[in-house]
RNA sequence: GGACCUGUGGUGCAGCUCGGAGUGCACGCCGCCCUGUCAAGGCGGAGGUCGCGGGUUCAAAUCCCGUCAGGUCCGCCA
């Protein structure tokens, strides 16, 4: 039907008979005797020249026949790849009407989300998407090849599971056949690819679909897609080997950048230092402690066990409405309040000011290097929350888009093992219950278990957790001792995970493994912001999707075959 | 569950602070003209419940309340 793709036309064709396919792009007019049409495809645009006008309208679906020529002296463009040559003495076959399309495709506007979606289809046809779901192949195919060159087997693993009422909350699946009775489609297939080790499959990889029923975000989807790994007979740095080897060539082949090793960061340290477990590297501002300094402080709004500053770099030219807009971020996060310094030729300006020691105003007034210029910004509270509090505010100052480079990857190593207590008073885990223990810390599980590092280890680039993964418990032994920490009966445990424990039984290798969600990691190479730039057909931040209305009502009869019934009432 | 932002011809915006006739700009669309354009050009034209509902007012796109949709974030995401 076609004999070359629009884009591909060049000077090597010239002289040749050739067709092309596409979309009609623009059609300029010149009256009755001479007409251009630009021809789209994905590979790009060629011009046909028409003698004669044409009845061929935008989005128009044509074959065009024509000879190549060189464009006559003068009408050479250069902002086109064939802007050399042109088609003439064309033939124009018209294959499809098209009306015209709601919104322009090109790019010479931001369009309304909400209408793009609706339209997703035309929408994919424009540049942005095109080369975002192109990026996003060759990018499922880097990972692929890494893969497979060390030795990984790739397996697919149900969609339909069986219900494990823990983490993130589920899509359930009414059964036909079993009335009253549901399947759930996976949060992730992490007991699926563990069964693969104890299978002896020795190293699984798969691109996943994850599904979990949880709110939307800028980075979170209903259904969201990772490279999903596991592997038998390896610690933690094989691990990490595998991933960066995978990501690594993954950037290369997207944006031709490939650092040289990722480093590494434990979880203590990032917290610490930057406020977060997933901390964004690509500019330096770090989280000072001054705890000590105000142990015994007059200053009121500083009785807390933990003061931590951030020094702002030129910042002391910020307006108060700026301040005060952080300042209610931060309470906003749980902070009491945000005490800022500007650090003047004539001392600190603070409305805090005149209640420091001079010490006091030292430290601050040096704080990580500080300069004339600069602003200080003080909260004092709890570890964690002052850390976090801070953190945010960093980002919220210093952070550049997240696509801007150069990129930085970072491995957050060291995890704790449990957080936090739910509303029974128990123990939550903090990556998952099949987490092993730092090798060092398994006396503590009993004594002092939210002091226990597990051997639980993220990736993270340009401040976005691209995954996590974990060495896993293998061990009946120190299994047990989790699920007791965790205050999960051996009743109980049988109940949720009794095919996992029973395949235990009977030989389950030293294994470990890793997930990284794709979206994310492409969206970060295509430079967008926003992983609904890089998936075909996404859902909106309510969980719809606006070109096909779901989620929508079902038929009285397909609710009878599943055996489900209304007890409120839908809309 | 909560906070904030946005909603005006098909598309992108301005108008809203400080109420006074659906006013303006750009693109697109339709018709006519035009033999080298490529963001083509010229002339003319069509196209609007100002998201929806209520309130205040002589008068509401504009002020107030509610609601819906979209977005960003907190909670949530073992």
């Amino acid at each position: 039907m076609r004999d070359l793709l629009c884009g591909s036309v060049n000077e090597d064709h010239i002289g040749e008979r050739v067709s092309v396919c596409g979309w009609v792009a623009k059609r300029r007019e010149h009256g009755e005797h001479l007409a251009f049409l630009d021809v789209r495809d994905r590979s790009g645009v060629v011009q046909a020249v028409v003698e004669g006008s044409v009845d061929a309208r935008s989005e128009y679906v044509v074959r065009v026949t024509g000879t190549v020529t060189p464009r006559p002296e003068g009408t050479v463009n250069d902002r086109l790849s064939t802007g050399a040559v042109e088609l003439s003495d064309c033939q124009v076959e018209i294959l499809s009407l098209a009306e015209a399309p709601p919104f322009q495709l090109d790019d010479r506007v931001e369009i309304d989300e909400q209408v793009r979606l609706r339209y997703r289809y035309l929408d994919i046809r424009r540049d942005r998407m095109q080369s975002n779901l192109r990026l996003r192949a060759r990018v499922n195919a880097a990972l692929r090849r890494a893969m497979d060159d060390q030795g990984f087997c790739e397996v697919e693993t149900p969609l339909l599971w069986a219900p494990t009422p823990e983490g993130a909350r589920e899509f359930v699946v009414p059964s036909r056949l079993h009335p009253g009775e549901f399947y759930v489609l996976p949060q992730s297939p992490q007991i699926a690819k563990q069964l693969l080790m104890v299978g002896g499959l020795d190293r699984y990889y798969q691109i996943a679909r994850c599904l979990r029923d949880e709110d939307l975000r800028a980075d979170r989807q209903f259904e969201f897609t990772q490279m999903d790994i596991e592997a038998s007979f390896v610690n933690q740095d094989d691990v990490i080997r595998f991933v960066s080897r995978a990501v690594l060539d993954a950037a290369e082949v997207a944006i031709g950048e490939r650092p040289g090793e990722i480093g590494t960061m434990t979880w203590a340290e990032a917290l610490d230092r930057y406020g977060t477990d997933k901390p964004d590297l690509r500019f330096a501002m770090t989280l000072c402690d001054l705890s000590t300094v105000f142990a015994d402080s007059n200053v009121k709004a500083f009785g807390a066990p933990t003061v931590k500053a951030l020094r702002v770099s030129e910042g002391a030219s910020y307006s108060r409405a700026r301040l005060d807009q952080l300042t209610e971020q931060a309470k906003s996060l749980g902070a009491k309040g945000l005490a800022w310094f500007r650090v003047t030729s004539d001392g600190l300006d603070s409305p805090l000011a005149r209640f420091l020691s001079v010490e006091e105003s030292a430290a601050i007034a040096t704080l990580d290097g500080a300069q004339v210029g600069d602003l200080v910004l003080v909260v004092a509270d709890e570890y964690e929350l002052a850390c976090h509090v801070l953190g945010a505010l960093r980002v919220t100052i210093g952070s550049p888009p997240v696509g801007d480079g150069p990129h930085h990857y970072v491995w957050v190593t060291e995890f704790p093992m449990f957080e936090g207590v739910d509303e029974d008073g128990n123990l939550q885990a903090a990556h998952h219950p099949f987490t092993m223990p730092h090798a060092e810390d398994l006396d503590l599980i009993e004594t002092d278990p939210l002091k226990v590092r597990s051997q639980a280890y993220d990736l993270v680039l340009n401040g976005w957790e691209l995954g996590s993964g974990s060495v896993r418990i293998h061990r009946a032994d120190i299994q047990s001792r989790i699920f007791r920490a965790l205050g999960i009966s051996d009743e109980e445990a049988q109940n949720r995970f009794g095919f996992l424990l029973g395949a235990f039984r009977y030989g389950a290798p030293p294994h470990a493994g890793f997930a990284f969600g794709i979206d994310r990691l492409v969206a970060i190479f295509a430079g967008e912001e926003n992983i609904r730039e890089v998936i075909a057909f996404p859902k909106t931040q309510s969980g719809a999707d606006l070109m096909t209305g779901a989620p929508k009502n079902i038929t009285e009869r397909q609710m009878r075959d599943l055996h489900v019934r209304f007890t409120t009432k839908g809309t």
